[in-house]
DNA sequence: GCTTCCCTTTGACGCAGATCAAGACGCGCC
DNA sequence: GGCGCGTCTTGATCTGCGTCAAAGGGAAGC
């Protein structure tokens, strides 16, 4: 499966004295302002540039953990790894990030990133000053409804895994969840690459990696998806929303 | 130990009309809008009214999972807890909410509460239309960097539990989390009561309340802590810092 | 005072998943 | 092709914590 064209249309806005502003359409922000009618003069006054940055290459960083928080990134391609060190050296993946979503979000409460991020694959972003995004806010109410927006389905996302959930019931939440938010995205939601390794997918779940190779093993055999490599075809989809329900809450 | 007398005395601003706005001290916000100097116009415009709600009850509910999201409160006195039913019936234990904390944020992206919150003890609180608060943020830049900011800790808090720590590790981590955030509002950091029943913290850190129980047995005596009844006092900080410091990060 | 109820503690046992160990597979390189 | 290396799978064993069961307080009510 080669990767799926994915829509990325930039937004380019044309201000009166010829500056430019670039918006990708995969970021939500650009969406927020079309919305609200793009008062070109507010925008242009404070000079917010969202810069497009890439193509990265898998094991590229985007930011590092204790990096001065100076620029928020969107996801236009690609996949991002965010995860932290901790005390005894060892990797703890916080989440992956796909096409049209926000990373950096948990810097704004001080001054430095909390994690660091990584390309897995060949990323594209859009990155832009957080401070100027938010003084633009002021301006335009549905930018700063949305951005108020990002933080908080944030919240209630990483609140997702922290339940006490059996291994299959994490796994397939964890495939619903990437199926869902690829297919938002204009991805296949039944067939999709696992950009990440077995051992980021064990890390993210709080498994071990032979768990990991286990349950989707025994998926397989129960004919609730067809996994080979890294690519994976849901066929059981009732089936594995039935065990994912409690943790993704529907 | 009675509870001690805990900093709440209110700011109250007058308006040129003599309309009257409130903001209790223990609001993050009222500090940001004074930071920036208080344009009562702008204020009296938009008709932001804190209204204080209280005193609560034990077992009183602030509000229920799929209530229309009208309002934000914060915590005044008290203790706060959040959860959620899963669809087996089970409750899930989401957080305890102490004075000057926000309760309520993951809300705002959807119109309905994702949780429930009910008070553990006697609940005082400021409760405020979120929508009105984001409008004045747009005239008021300090308070919608605190906005931000307050979303952007949730998130942080949020991923604090998720790792697969170890019994033990857990436990350190809640007593010291707690005692760190009682005494930033002026409780003692070394003794305080648990507000919450074993079942709640051991629910909260996906935990069987049996492990709870002997956890707590086995720090007391290892003399980390002396325990009765609710009441803790923390004996040995530094070893519990040394179990606690994967999870806390520090 | 006694009773009831719920929260908490303590002990014995079992299991899901971690850990340890060893192969299998794919892929790039020479 | 053959080699080396990293990722992934599979099997055997171990263990922390959940589960089950029962008993010990406190607090509220009568």
């Amino acid at each position: 499966m080669s990767a799926p064209a994915f829509p990325r249309s930039d937004v380019r806005i044309l201000a009166d004295d010829g500056d430019a502003l670039h918006f990708c359409s995969t970021c939500a922000f650009s969406q927020a302002c079309i919305a609200e009618g793009m008062h070109k003069h507010a925008l242009l006054d404070l000079h917010v540039l969202v810069e497009h940055v890439g193509p990265l290459h898998a094991g590229e960083h985007i930011f590092r953990e204790g990096d001065p928080f100076v620029a928020i990134a969107a996801v236009r391609a690609g996949t991002v790894k965010t995860y932290v060190i901790d005390p005894n050296g060892e990797e703890q993946v916080l989440g992956f990030h796909f096409p049209g979503e926000v990373i950096g979000l948990s810097a704004i409460d001080g001054d430095r990133f909390p994690c660091s991020a990584v390309a897995l694959d060949t990323v594209m972003l859009c990155r832009f000053s957080f401070q100027k995004m938010a003084l633009l806010a002021t301006r335009v109410p549905g930018l700063q409804r949305q951005l108020f927006r990002l933080l908080s389905r944030d919240i209630g996302r990483a609140t997702l895994l922290a339940g006490d959930w059996a291994a299959d019931q994490r796994m397939a939440a964890f495939l619903l969840a990437m199926s869902r938010r690829l297919s938002e995205r204009g991805f296949s939601a039944v067939r999709f690459q696992l950009t990440m390794a077995r051992t980021d997918i064990a890390n993210y779940l709080r498994l071990a990696p032979e768990t990991v190779s286990r349950v989707l093993r025994r998926f397989q055999d129960d004919g609730l998806l067809v996994i080979e490599r890294r690519e994976v075809e849901i066929v059981d989809q009732p089936r594995l929303n039935a065990l994912a329900g409690p943790v993704l809450r529907d």
